[in-house]
RNA sequence: GGGCGCGUGGCGGAAUUGGUAUACGCGUACGUCUCAGAAGCGUAUGGAGCAAUCCAUGAGAGUUCAAAUCUCUCCGCGCCCACCA
């Protein structure tokens, strides 16, 4: 007899052999790995409270996964780490004074205790914990990348200031205009702030999105989040006045019925010209009372609108309407150009502005059954059908034609220009806290008042008084730089030896603030320079470089487009070998830029140019030696502006944090660090001279950003991970994570990794080839788990009462993974009976055949139409039959994460076997396979005793045979008119011409038939006769 | 206001995607074991009816031999977004 089943007994030894024996470790399998799966869940954040009930959901959810594909031969990466920074250790910190590493550590090893409990199958040896300096020194060395590359910068600018936390908060942790974390409203102040330039991904992050495998909601939600909207920047004359009026419409379509212009009160506009607005008297008490207001009562739906009337008038270029310009709260200074252009009839903010000001409202959009009078009431704003009207020649067009058709006109006559707009936010990136990774960066004064030197070499044919030469020029020496623009004396026919010649003694002069530029050839030029310089300079900006060999195909088509030219030396010029290697470190950053029309753009890209060097491309500067004035380059060349902020070397990092006497944030809204003299004040790493370090510390979101790479290779010192490591085991096969963090942190992280991407540092774009969601455990009650409802429920007083096991397979019986679901204790009980039958199982094995028919039929246990047949090998049969049904089941089920039902179906079949007086040890060995991940302990103990001497957790996933999972007899309903009349058993394989005719048969269908002839008998295989009268 | 989703026994939830509605579990009732209780085990369990049958998937209609599933109109609930031009 066994013993009784004793899962604290049986889940200690199990967890501490899977330890001993590191059952979970990993290696990569290089030769094979197209074998590899990676999956991943949010690693928690430590919290004093320990692990929650809603953590082991996901947790148990992807340990099952991964079991399932280590059973199936996969060589599984299922890690787990912890995301340590955050404001609750701090908030501790302040509250007992005690260190938020100390703190961290204690919490880490609560958790950690509680997690082994669970008995997932993790591997532990690749631990990582974000708060780690040995960590976060890739966190800061990534940072610093992406300063490095113009990506970060700092900017004063209104920020959401929560008064309780005393920080910042990026827009998207303000929920409802509050901070997301306290509640507390949240107030608008200045403050400099590190920002990273996620907008300048928006299209890269919407473009990726469909690449990936997401649940339709987690897309969704990013997509709107990113909120790309293309509409046209319309710029009007404003009458008597010097200033013209720029707006962004999205609906330029309905421009013949415009009426009036809208700006806000916070706007470009208004700020630059309320000085001499004739109503300023007016305007400035209105824009006062609207300071009054926080942004939260302007965004108040259903509001009465108010405005007030500027005293000038802006020209509808098509309509020559006078359209009068006001001041309204209803505009939102931040959003477009900060002005709207109001068209009454087709808007219902506009309609109900133009209601209040008395203002005249134009139907441009026929409404439903071609309805074309005039606009009366709010409902008919929006009712459009398609067909433009009182439009000219838009007339009778449908919307998204006429759209196209009057931005082609708009931009023809050169009123505006197509504009894409983004919903998405720059991040802001400073925190003034304590408990997060120092930006490791100082500022230096002395630094940021050296003039910089620029030297700009031309191309094939240039010149310095050609092309956009002379006008950057100007630009640069504008802002403070000093510009070398010399001319090649072979610049007609280049040699480049005598280039050099020329070139280094200028370059020489050059230091490490200080900017090379190179245009198409003297971009190649640039380059050999730098072979040959001894000192370092800042930055290089390669401008349509001549980098791809030049061959003699592409030298004859040259030729012919301009034959004027002497092309005798250009080709050893343009294939001159060069040594990367020396050129590499020369630069703090490289960049190229290329156009997408210039036939060079083709060849070249990230193979060409060293890792970490940024290229981007543009549209419609052919070979960047047609348009004089080029803004685009100006606003790459002014990225090496220097701003004072100098970054340490990498050889400095980690910065680590220094010990402080207090946690709490200073009154100014200074971190904390910014007390500790003795480490603010410090040296330049650039010049030597005096430099304070930056105090703002990094949000959260940072580390969580990228440690799905560092799990690749966590031990790594050399860099964050290996090139080869990260090439297997990248991207993540199979991410899951809540539903809160799709907007957050999963776009974070995809930007973070899409930018390391485009240096060169991580093999693919995407992080996550597919993302899962799950949904919340919610309190007995009904309500979100909370301390102050009092409705917590601890998971190590579910183990201590029903084990491990019975604990995990609740989790996942509960209901549908991504659904809420209800916390019952009660629910526990039923699947701890479950795991206590599948042990009582253990009795019945035996070898040998099983008990008598007459045995059988006197229990009741062999339905008599089988008697025919020996009684033991139907039992035997239909229970293989179930058993196999069951592996499909379990197999797809776990697939598509519906553990609940493979749970089911799994009590289905221990319910047969129960039944069963005897049960051969093949199947039970099977069903203990198949109830392995969602109970590994149990599993292992009966495994132990029962399995074919292999290791559980890799042993071959049990294989679906159709044959043996058909029933020996099936049931087919005969219905009439749809009803069910009748049931039949019968043979699974039997004919149709067979079934139809025994229902026909039927006693009962022939009482219900009543004489009458069917008139169409519908056969579903397997399922049902449905007979029509 | 916009978007997404949901509504099935006393409760959590199933339903091969249009094919026997209520699988599996909880709870409840009765039986069994026990000095007794708990835990087991067994049987029953959507509603009405002695029964044959009839009625039931938020309400109402439609398509179909057949609808929880598809279509339309309501009602209720949840989440996300929102004077975004």
């Amino acid at each position: 007899m066994p013993k009784k089943y004793d899962p604290h007994k049986i889940e200690k030894k199990w967890q501490k052999f899977w330890e001993d024996q590191k059952t979970f470790e990993v290696t990569e399998d290089f030769k094979h790995a197209e074998k590899k799966f990676y999956s991943l869940i949010e690693f928690p954040y430590p919290s004093a409270e320990g692990l929650h009930v809603g953590h082991p959901r996901p947790f148990t959810a992807m340990d099952i996964v991964s079991r399932k594909r280590r059973m199936e031969g996969y060589n599984v990466l299922y890690p787990i780490g912890f995301d340590a920074f955050g404001l609750p250790t701090e908030n501790f910190a302040i509250k007992t004074g005690r260190p938020p590493a100390e703190v961290t550590a204690k919490n880490i090893a609560n958790f950690t205790r509680q997690l082994k409990a669970l008995g997932y199958s993790f591997d532990w040896s690749r631990q990582v914990n974000t708060s780690d300096p040995a960590y976060y020194k890739w966190t800061q060395q990534m940072f610093l990348q992406f300063f490095k590359h113009g990506l970060a910068y700092k900017k004063n600018l209104p920020i959401n200031w929560c008064p309780k936390d005393k920080t910042g908060l990026a827009n998207e942790e303000v929920i409802n205009g509050c901070c997301e974390r306290c509640g507390t409203p949240v107030e608008q102040r200045d403050k400099d702030q590190w920002m990273l330039a996620i907008t300048k991904y928006a299209d890269k992050l919407l473009e990726g999105l469909k690449t990936v495998d997401y649940i339709t909601p987690a897309r969704v939600q990013q997509e709107n989040w990113i909120g790309r909207s293309e509409g046209i920047n319309i710029t009007y004359e404003v009458e008597g006045s010097g200033a013209p009026v720029t707006v962004f419409t999205t609906r330029p379509d309905t421009n013949f019925g415009a009426t009036f212009i809208a700006l806000a009160p916070d706007g470009k506009f208004v700020i630059e010209n309320l000085e001499k607005f004739p109503e300023r008297v007016k305007v400035e008490k209105y824009i006062a009372e609207t300071k009054k207001k926080t942004d939260m009562e302007r965004a108040q739906a259903g509001k009465k609108k108010t405005g007030v009337f500027t005293g000038w008038y802006a020209i509808n270029q098509l309509t020559g309407f006078k359209m009068p310009m006001y001041v309204s709260d209803f505009v939102l200074g931040n959003v477009g150009t900060g002005a709207l252009v109001g068209v009454p009839g087709h808007d219902l903010r506009n309609f109900e502005f133009a209601i209040e000001m008395g203002l005249e409202i134009i139907r441009v959009v026929v409404g439903p059954d071609g309805d074309a009078s005039p606009i009366t009431k709010p409902e008919q704003v929006q009712e459009e059908t398609g067909a433009m009207v009182n439009s000219e020649f838009l007339n009778g067009l449908p919307i998204m034609e006429a759209k196209n058709k009057i931005m082609d006109y708009i931009e023809a006559k050169g009123w505006g220009k197509r504009q894409v707009n983004y919903k998405l936010r720059d991040w802001v990136f400073s925190r003034q806290h304590y408990w997060g990774e120092p930006i490791p960066l100082v500022y230096c004064e002395n630094c940021k008042n050296k003039k910089q030197k620029v030297l700009i070499i031309h191309g094939f044919t240039g010149r310095a008084d050609k092309n956009w030469l002379p006008w950057v020029k100007k630009e640069l020496e504008l802002r403070g730089f000093e510009v070398m623009t010399p001319t090649m004396t072979t610049t007609d026919r280049p040699i480049l030896e005598k280039w050099l010649e020329e070139l280094l003694p200028l370059a020489k002069q050059l230091g490490e603030d200080d900017v090379i530029v190179g245009h198409s050839l003297g971009g190649k030029a640039a380059l050999h320079l730098l072979e040959k310089l001894k000192n370092k300079i800042g930055y290089l900006y390669l401008v349509a470089p001549a980098l791809a060999t030049l061959t003699d195909e592409d030298l004859e088509i040259k030729k012919k487009k301009k034959p004027e030219r002497d092309y005798s030396t250009v080709q050893s010029f343009w294939n001159a070998p060069l040594d990367w290697q020396k050129i590499k470190n020369k630069v703090f950053s490289g960049n190229a830029i290329f156009s997408n029309d210039d036939p060079s753009v083709h060849s070249v890209g990230h193979d060409v140019l060293p890792e970490g060097w940024q290229v981007q491309t543009v549209s419609g500067y052919e070979h960047f030696t047609v348009e004089p004035e080029i803004p685009v380059l100006l606003d790459l060349f002014l990225q090496s502006k220097h701003t004072g902020w100098v970054p340490l070397p990498e050889s400095e990092l980690p910065l680590e944090l220094p010990a402080v006497a207090k946690y709490q944030p200073t009154d100014t809204g200074e971190s904390p660090l910014a007390t500790m003299t003795s480490w603010v004040n410090t040296t330049c790493p650039r010049c030597g001279g005096e430099a304070r370090r930056e105090t703002d510390t990094m949000p959260n979101w940072a580390g969580s950003s990228w440690y799905f790479l560092r799990y690749t290779d966590p031990n790594n010192d050399k860099e964050f991970a290996s090139p080869e490591k990260l090439r297997y085991w990248t991207p993540v096969d199979w991410y899951n994570g809540g539903m809160e963090h799709t907007v957050l942190h999963l776009l974070y992280s995809r930007f973070w990794n899409q930018f390391l991407f485009d240096i060169g540092v991580v093999p693919t774009s995407e992080p996550y080839k597919k993302r899962t969601s799950h949904g919340m455990i919610l309190g007995p009650d009904g309500e979100k788990m909370s301390k102050s409802r009092g409705n917590v429920i601890n998971p190590d007083e579910m183990i201590e009462k029903f084990g491990a096991d019975a604990f995990r397979c609740y989790i996942m019986f509960m209901g549908p993974f991504d659904q809420a679901v209800m916390w019952d204790t009660n629910g526990l009980v039923g699947v701890r009976r479950f795991l206590e039958k599948v042990w009582g199982l253990q009795e019945k094995i035996g070898e040998s055949s099983p008990p008598a028919l007459s045995i059988a039929m006197e229990r009741g246990l062999a339905p008599p139409s089988l008697a025919k047949e020996g009684w033991g090998e139907v039992s035997q049969r239909q229970t293989l039959s179930i058993l196999h049904q069951t592996i499909k089941k379990v197999s797809e089920d776990i697939e598509a994460m519906r553990f609940n039902t493979a749970i089911a179906k799994l009590m289905e079949l221990v319910n047969e076997m129960t039944k069963q007086i005897s049960l051969l040890p093949t199947h039970y060995s099977t069903l203990i396979q198949l109830l392995s991940p969602f109970a590994p302990h149990l599993a292992e103990e009966l495994w132990s005793k029962f399995g074919d001497g292999t290791p559980l957790a890799y042993s071959a996933w049990p294989q679906f045979d159709p044959e043996l999972a058909k029933e020996s007899i099936i049931t087919i309903v005969i219905q009439i008119n749809g009803k069910v009349r009748d049931e039949l058993t019968v043979a699974p394989d039997i004919s149709e011409d067979e079934i139809k005719k025994l229902a026909l048969e039927s006693e009962k269908i022939h009482k219900w038939l009543e004489g009458k002839t069917p008139k169409k008998i519908i056969y579903v295989k397997g399922r049902l006769v449905s007979v029509v009268v």
